[in-house]
This record gives structure tokens, C-alpha cells and sequence, in this order.
DNA sequence: GCGCTGACTTAACACTGTTAGGTTTTTCAG
DNA sequence: CTGAAAAACCTAACAGTGTTAAGTCAGCGC
């Protein structure tokens, strides 16, 4: 016995392997100019063999795009429960941040790209914050509201997620699309970042001088 | 005589057609789901006679392209001279916002998609206002700046335009991207773009009281 | 020993952007 | 009016893409 689970354990680990290479292929080439040659090339086998463990390229790419929800969702974990939620989602917007600029093709594949799919593919996770990063990010926008420091048109968490989040990707996706356009002098992210969420929460704030 | 020119005008209006028939297979399907021979069909032409008016498929997105960024800096520029800078950049906003949502389609090539020649192409209109709609953003906020209402801290008119751009980017391509992504209840984009705007702007202010 | 399952390969399909080489029409100098 | 050149367009094909149908072949349970 145990042969059967050798037998799974070894699919396993092709099925790793096929996700790390291609991978690294998304990353480096991007994800249209890396064919599943290539991919296959990478790990020595033919390239069918991934129509095994993958039902096509694309769902190949979803995989991966659902590992990296995971790990965002994780990375919002990990700030906690900061007891001013005002500080909380400033913590946020900097671990958003962090993320986007340490693996800016990841952050092209998750948030840059359109899968009418994978949010289908991920729906049991809807609203869980411990996997679904926005859940976190709403959730502390209520609380924040919830403290009653912020005028009264801004009740609605939804919205005041959706503001926090534009305002942080806009920044970021135009810095990757547009980095060595030589028309725009790109100052810092991070600071422009910071100054922009400051800008924005006392913008918000009922007495915009205390914070 | 005049036998030339009628060749050089029925020469331009093929152009015009494979432009004008490449504009709506890109918009009705997508840049990447959009074949040669789709485009050449629509005008009853073989795939090769487009060569023979662009270099390639690039080259002809390019070039619709280029036409879209002068429509939206000819749409800023009929803002024209408004006498306060923060009505004037508001105003802005509301135009870029209208733009975008009139043709996200045109949108997502121009600011969503990666082109590094694209701006190589227009190197020569580069700061001026008429043709260049960064430029015009970044002049209306070097006059708000001027104004003296602002912080301190926000002296550099490059950031400020940045900041106000990527708040304004981010809520409109989150919005395309996310669009029928079942996990966000999405606000009226113009309603929220508002809310946004005036926040940051208040933030911003000296006197987050007054406007 | 034997059939069977399942991982993997070979060969091919339909499709893509693009090009070499030809055909046909038009232009224009002599 | 003629003949060469030019331009517009087409036919046929190429190399490359994602994907699939039809195998091959090792290792498993009986």
C-alpha cells in the first residue's frame, strides 16, 4: 500500500511545479507572451501534459490568481486588530500598497485585468475576511464610520471603501502602465500614497484639524 | 490632371475606413479578440490590404490611440480659462470622468493598457496644453497652488496632479475591471467620483471649512 | 499473468499576425 | 498612342499560438 498515495502526492508536485514555472513566466514575460511551450519547456515535459492537471491556460492563470487573493487576504490579516480604525486603514492602505510594488505583475493579473471568472470561481469565500481582502477593508471603513468622526454624507462603508481602494490603485496601476512614459515625472509611491490617504481621510473628517 | 489627388484622397479614405472599422471591432469585441481578417472583412478587403496602410496590427491601435488622446484634450480644452483654478480642476474631473464612461472601451487602451511606443509617437506635442491633457491638468494645478489655499506640505504641482489623476484612474478602472464582479456593491461612479474629489481637495485646503 | 488506470507523448487541427510574389488597374512621360 | 512604372490589391503560404484526438507505456489490483 501507500503507493496510491505516493501516486497523489507525485501529481501533486508536477501540478506545483507547472504553477511555479508558469508563474515565473507570467512574471517575466507577461501573460500573453508566454506560451504553454514555454511553460512546459520550462519543467521538461510536453506541453499537453498540463492539459492534465489544467483544464486550459486560462484556468491555469486563475490558480494563480487565487493563491495571490489568498495572500493578500493574508497580508491584511496580519495588521490585526488596531484599535483606532482610522490607524487600522492606514495600516491597510500601506500593506496594499507594499504588495502592489513587490509583485507589480501580480498585482496587473489580480486587479488590472478582466476574469469574469474568478470571482465566480472564489464565491464560497465571499465576505470572509480572513480570504477576502475587501471584506476586511469595509469592514474597517464601518468601524471607522462607527466612531462617528466623519461627516454625515459619508455613511455608507461601501462607498467609502470604494474611495479608499480607487484612490490607492489609481496611483498605483497608472505608476505601472505609464512608468517610463517620459511625459509624466513620477514622484515616489509611497509618499504620494500616504499624503494621498491622509488627504483624503481628513477630507472626510468631520474636524479636519485633529486627527 | 487632378487624377493624383483623387488617388490620394480615395488612398486616405480606405485608411479612414480600416481605422473606422478597426475602431468598432476593438471596441465591440476587444483589441486581442479582434482579427486582421475580421477588420478586413468588415470593409470587404483582403487581410493584406491593411498592410498597405499600417505596419501592423500595433501600429493601427496606435493610431486610434494617438486620435482619442487628442479628443480628450480637446474636450479639456473647452473648459477653457474658468477663473477659479479648484472650479476649474474640478471641472476637469467631471469631463475625464464623462470621457470614460462615454467610451471605456477607448479608455481602457489609452490608460489600461500598456504601450511604450505610444508616447514615443506623440514625443512632439509633449507639454502642450492643446494636444497634451496632462499638461493641462498639471498647469491647473500649479495655479491652484498659487493660489495659496493649499498646505504646505503640497507645493509640487507634478504630485498634486498625480494624486488627483490617480484618485479619478482608479475609481473608473477599478469600476471596468470589478464591473460585474458579484462581491462589490458598486456606487453611481459619478456620484462617488464627486464625493472623492471634494475630499481630497478639502483635505488638501488650508481651510478645510471654507471652499 | 492480465486488464486497467492514468501520466505522458506524438501528431495534428484551426486559428493568429504577417510576408513574398503575383495580378490588375491607373498614371504619365515620350 | 504606347509602354513602362507605380500603386492597390489579392493568392498562397509561413511560423507560431492554444488545444485535442489518439496513442504509448509504466505500475497497480486482482
Amino acid at each position: 500500500m501507500g503507493s496510491r498515495e505516493r501516486r497523489t502526492r507525485e501529481r501533486a508536485e508536477t501540478r506545483q511545479r507547472i504553477l511555479d514555472a508558469a508563474r515565473k513566466l507570467f512574471v517575466r514575460k507577461g501573460v500573453e507572451a508566454t506560451t504553454m511551450r514555454a511553460i512546459a519547456n520550462e519543467i521538461e515535459y510536453t506541453p499537453t501534459a498540463i492539459y492534465h492537471h489544467f483544464a486550459s491556460k486560462h484556468e491555469l492563470l486563475l490558480e494563480l490568481c487565487n493563491i495571490d487573493f489568498r495572500a493578500l487576504a493574508a497580508a491584511f490579516l496580519r495588521i490585526g486588530r488596531v484599535d483606532d480604525p482610522i490607524e487600522r486603514l492606514s495600516r491597510i492602505g500601506e500593506a496594499y500598497v507594499d504588495f502592489a510594488l513587490e509583485h507589480p505583475m501580480q498585482y496587473q493579473l489580480l486587479f488590472m485585468t478582466r476574469h469574469p471568472d474568478v470571482s465566480r470561481a472564489r464565491e464560497h469565500v465571499r465576505g470572509d475576511p480572513t480570504e477576502d481582502a475587501y471584506a476586511f477593508l469595509r469592514d474597517t471603513c464601518a468601524d471607522v464610520i462607527a466612531t462617528g468622526r466623519l461627516r454625515g454624507e459619508f455613511g455608507d462603508p461601501e462607498e467609502v471603501a470604494q474611495m479608499a481602494w480607487a484612490s490607492l490603485h489609481g496611483l498605483i496601476a497608472l505608476h505601472i502602465i505609464k512608468e517610463d512614459d517620459p511625459w509624466i515625472e513620477w514622484r515616489d509611491v509611497r509618499r504620494t500614497a500616504a499624503r494621498m490617504g491622509e488627504s483624503l481621510i481628513r477630507g472626510m473628517h468631520r474636524m479636519p484639524g485633529v486627527e
